[in-house]
Formats: C-alpha cells, sequence, structure tokens
DNA sequence: TCAAATTAAATTGTACAAAATTTAATTGTT
DNA sequence: AACAATTAAATTTTGTACAATTTAATTTGA
C-alpha cells in the first residue's frame, strides 16, 4: 500500500505541479503578445480589478511575498507596466499603479482566459467541480498548521 | 461578461498555480528532514521505482527538460544522494542512479504522501474526481495543438 | 561512406519562488 | 516622550523553470 502511494503516478501533488507549469506553459505564446510573463499577468488582473494596491495586498491576493513581488515589479516599472510610490500615509508601504499602458493591456487580455479554458478541455460541472476542490485545498492549507 | 472572466478569483489557472504552490511548501517541513527540495523527491520517487535511468525519461516523467534537470541533478550529486554516468552504449545519454543513501531515504519518504493527502483535505470520490479532470487537462495540453 | 539531419545534454540568460535577514517606519506601552 | 515590539519592503541566497543556443554523438540517406 504504501509502495503504491510511493509512485509518482499515484500522486495527486504531482499532478498539480505538472499541471501548473503545463497550463504556464499555454499561456506563454498568447502573453507573448502583451510582452508580460504569467505571474505578471496575474498582477495586472489584480490591478485591472483595483487600480492602486500596496505591494503587501497584491501580495497576500497572489500569495507571494516581497522576496518574489519586488524584482518583478521592478521589472513591470521598467516595462512602463506600472508605477510604484511610498505611501504618504505610511512610508513602509509601496503603492503599486498602472500606467497609462498597463491599463492599455486590459483590451487586448481579454480573449485569453477563453481561449486557456478551452485548451484545457474542461467544461460545465467538471469545471466547477475543478474549482470547489481546488478552493478547498487552498482553504485547508490556508488554516492548517 | 469578459469583465468577470479577467477576475483573478475566477480564473481556475490561477488556482491551479496557487495550490501548487502552496502544496509544495507543505512538503518543505517535511522534505527537510530529507534534505531534498520538492522537485528532487519527485526525481527520487522515479528513481526509487526504477533505479536506472537516462535524464531524457527522467525529464518525460517529470515534464522537465534538462535545462533544469541537469543542474538540479548536479546538485543531488554533489549530496550523494545520486551517480551520472555517460551511458557506454550510447555516449550522448546520461544514465542516473541511486547511491546507498539516496535509496535508503525511501523509507524515510513513507510517511509524507499520506501527510501530504492529510493536509489537504480531500478524500475518496473527491480525490478521484479531482485526479481525473486533472489527467484530463494534461492530456488536452500534451496533444493540443 | 560520409556529409546532413537528428538527438541528448549542457550551457546561457532571464524570471520566478521562498526562506532568512536587514532596514526603516509605525505603533503600543509605560 | 521614549523605547520595545511590530510591520512592510528590500535584500541575500539557493533552487527551480524554461526558451534558445551550443556541443558532441549517433543515425540516415544519397
Amino acid at each position: 500500500m504504501d509502495n503504491d502511494m510511493l509512485k509518482l503516478e499515484n500522486q495527486i501533488c504531482f499532478m498539480v505541479y505538472a499541471a501548473a507549469r503545463e497550463i504556464t506553459k499555454q499561456y506563454r505564446p498568447l502573453l507573448e503578445e502583451l510582452d508580460v510573463t504569467y505571474p505578471q499577468y496575474l498582477a495586472l488582473l489584480v490591478l485591472w480589478e483595483k487600480n492602486e494596491l500596496s505591494v503587501k495586498e497584491l501580495g497576500e491576493k497572489l500569495y507571494l511575498d516581497s522576496g518574489t513581488l519586488t524584482p518583478m515589479l521592478k521589472r513591470m516599472e521598467a516595462h512602463k507596466l506600472i508605477i510604484r510610490q511610498r505611501s504618504k500615509q505610511d512610508e513602509r508601504s509601496v503603492i503599486v499603479s498602472l500606467t497609462e499602458k498597463g491599463e492599455s493591456l486590459r483590451g487586448k487580455a481579454a480573449c485569453i482566459p477563453g481561449a486557456l479554458l478551452e485548451n484545457m478541455n474542461i467544461y460545465g460541472p467538471e469545471l466547477d467541480q475543478l474549482k470547489k476542490t481546488l478552493g478547498k485545498v487552498l482553504n485547508s492549507i490556508q488554516e492548517g498548521d
């Protein structure tokens, strides 16, 4: 029994890990036209919803810390997608906001979610179930200690 | 409608990406005792099944290329977990095999899959469904072009 | 048979990812 | 007020990821 559990194919964790990377690969050609990476695209998704946001708030939404975000946001700033500026109210915080250029990519991005869903080949109830289960996994892990 | 699809929370791809990283974090304290990382642990899972394997074969199982594997396998070799040697039959291939030490970690690892499943809080039919759906996603993506 | 095509690793360069530490600003307490 | 504790980013270090290129070995075909 334990023998079988140590087989790669039986590991749900490996499937999630592999699927995440394969999905990211699917995004690459689409995101190339926007000249952003997948994590940068995720940051843009958040910023398109809420133009102003601290690094901390962005990190909470993306499950990423400043060690990852700081350099990534600097790259995005160098590409003129966002602006980073210290908050006046609390100088510890850095506020991230969209530039015109960052804002303008939203239109180009509109077709991406649909294209990806199509590639994944999952629809309707199966898709809903997948969301539900992954949501449960994420919640369990957040709480769990 | 497109508006909603560009929301982070509605993106199944983001959930997979976030879940993969959160799951990896769950492994960390357990794998620390074996002094390996999660991708290294995955390589060991494969090697515990089949002691001898080329880098290419390993890459096919893990969905990783030599650009990732070569440095990782060198680190594992430096830690005395594996041996890398050119194949005699085909000098282009590098054969990876376990050392005594690498072999011996298998026992310590036996409890890990169960511990992780417990953290994820998914059981029975829901777990089976998750496997089935992720398998479908991986297959669709492999074929798709 | 021998040059062209293919293949397997390695290398190069860019970009995450996360733990651990550091720095600077703010808050809470006495 | 003043100092300890806390907080937010940045920095440092190590380790993946992966596209693109290079190198060396093998296979193929005229």
